[in-house]
DNA sequence: AATGAATGAGCTTTCATTCAT
DNA sequence: GATGAATGAAAGCTCATTCAT
């Protein structure tokens, strides 16, 4: 299993001796600050690794070299953990998705490019989160959180395929189904993807923007039904 | 959530009245394997609402009206009604799939029919238990034979398309990656659907068969069906 | 572990063909015996072998090749199975005990018989029960039955060592303490004894009248205190 | 029963009265491991009293005044309970044993010794544990480390006695079963025995030495075989 | 006489969470 | 900020016993 370094940079680098045997507090707010991302990135791993349900904040602690109760400094539930995962998930896919989003390009070219990055995405570390944590572990409102999420993804595909059938770029098709073939192919991808095998990432990406796409190209005489 | 109806055809046509205060040995053995049934249905439903490991023994029992202990008459134990869900599931995918491979034609459509084929399966009842279920709840050797099946039908994916891109049909392309996409588009279908939903089964097999084989054939006027 | 064999013969030799279609009632009543005692002897068996209490009526069954319920044909709990094995293996010990008593001899060669004779009993078939079973197992009255059949014991041998005493064969000593030496000894070897073991039961029981009788003390005169 | 006095002992002797308020850290320590021994002096008593398989874990935690998980914090599992109270008699029997061999003498002395110095720890609070607790609940590993505990003590017995026989203080004889009869009358001290009964331990050592060793034969010159 | 089915009570163990320190 | 201790709730599983057939 990938090891997490974040721990051992807390409290680095004092000037001077004596400086360190007294936090400052912007130290002490840091020092938090990094103790909880060390505490998500440790349980994010340990989730997709096991699944969330069967790690216990013990097995969580365990790992950190604290106690299970420290862990409550930091977040007020195991619910608070596991909804942060998919919020940090959350974040970093919207970010790529929104870069594409402002980039120029047809329809088509806007969808390729989106393939290629979301598998980008999820085969990155802790990049399968949103698509293979159980959201059905969390509460009513926390559930629905993450199902907000989800949606945005996929109303920014259906958005760029209903750009591409506008540009002609894209043939006429069904684009919830359409959006869900190529979501579903992607986010498959968390489910055999392994770090340590042989498939490289960039290959997937491209691979997967071909067989997805070159079905939707409006060009020639090709029609789809 | 969609009831069982197995249980209450017990003792169905009785001669006369009178005969049916006793049950027969036949009638006995019957209603022993009915009630097997229908544990395994109302299992395989609460599991694919829940996730297994939220589902209690006692979950079960009270949807049919019995104790606990009194499912240790049928089954062993959780295990063996989890793994018993997932035989299910697997003996009706690869009784669908040995159709087609029969069936002649050449790789590309029998990739077409497979896909739609594939579709029909993941959207009848309890379809999607192979692909929805954790096996990682269950014991190494059954795990095993449960991933048995996935690579079973992962692997007659995989000759489709080799026999597709023998006979032309189909482009030149990574095998591997391209089972995976299609396998993934239709897998994930069991995320999204609902029964109750808007969306028509058969629909989806046409959209997807043709979404994800369009791209994939060779000639450029090749029409999808 | 030894087999037992009392069932098979159940039912054996009817003199005409058509005659063993219906069992006479003394058949009935016999078989019915015979069928008791196969349970007891199995029960027995196997309670020797793992505790009473890691022995479930199913194992017992299992055995026999009946089922559960069907033990209580024959008896109405687990306890009487249990009782009813104390109460065999103590008619055994006491007729063994009564043939001593009433033979001749002074105290210390009815001391001596007793010791090879209780040996004899110990290393026999399950006639170690009264001594390894536990009567904890059982309800108050029946573990008080228990409870005087080995006082029972106990009584014979202080008197057999009173007696001795008194005829002058056997030297002055605290009685009861002489006796539970005696007996711990005795018993003790249900603990150890192997009946596919090396060592001879006769020769168990010789070697155990002289060390208690007799003593190791090399020198004829040695005083133990 | 009797009653176990550790716990009561917590906080002694605070110098100052406020003092005791807060617990130092040596204070908290030593506070752990009396309720460790507590844990376990209980359970000792009550697997003795009952037998430890009719000993629920919920019986433990209702003498301490604890709930049943709070056992979780001092032994990881039942079976480490009871391995533990193996491990503890074990401990003190030899102690015990070891100053015996090591004290001069010949191996008829040794031997006398031996079973006075035995009976007392028999007679001891959980002085039985070795003798009287089932080893067959434990896991096989556990398990064959108790029944090393009983060989070693076995072995020591027989070595002493061999020794007599060496120099001469003891009679030739079946050293195995003579080490049998002695541990056996021994032994079984621990099912008869009552603290608050009428006999006194120093009484039973003094007995049992003289009958297991100089016998009961009167005539001085009598030869058991 | 024997069975299959069912039950209630019980067991050990796990876990998220709280709280005094 | 961190800890050890404790807890309530729940889980899977076992078993003696009962009962209709």
């Amino acid at each position: 299993m990938r090891k997490v370094k974040v721990i051992q940079q807390v409290g680095a680098k004092p000037s001077r001796p004596e400086a360190s045997l007294w936090k400052s507090s912007k130290q002490r707010q840091s020092e938090r600050i990094d103790k909880r991302t060390a505490v998500l990135s440790i349980a994010a791993e340990m989730f997709l690794e096991r699944g969330s349900h069967r790690v216990s904040l013990n097995d969580i602690a365990d790992q950190l070299n604290i106690t299970k109760p420290a862990l409550y400094n930091y977040f007020s539930s195991k619910d608070e953990i596991l909804i942060e995962c998919f919020r940090q998930s959350n974040r970093v896919i919207v970010a790529q998705l929104e870069a594409i989003e402002n980039s120029g390009g047809d329809g088509l070219s806007q969808l390729r490019e989106f393939i290629q990055c979301y598998a980008r995405v999820i085969t990155a570390d802790h990049g399968s989160i949103m698509v293979r944590l159980e959201d059905r572990e969390l509460p009513d409102d926390l559930r629905q959180e993450v199902r907000r999420y989800k949606r945005g993804i996929d109303t920014r595909v259906r958005a760029i395929i209903a750009k591409g059938i506008g540009d002609k770029s894209i043939v006429v098709c069904d684009i919830k189904l359409t959006t869900f073939a190529i979501l579903g192919a992607l986010n498959w991808i968390g489910q055999w993807f392994r770090s340590d095998g042989p498939t490289d990432p960039n290959h997937i990406g491209k691979e997967f923007a071909a067989r997805l796409t070159t079905g939707l190209a409006a060009g020639a005489l090709r029609r789809a039904r």
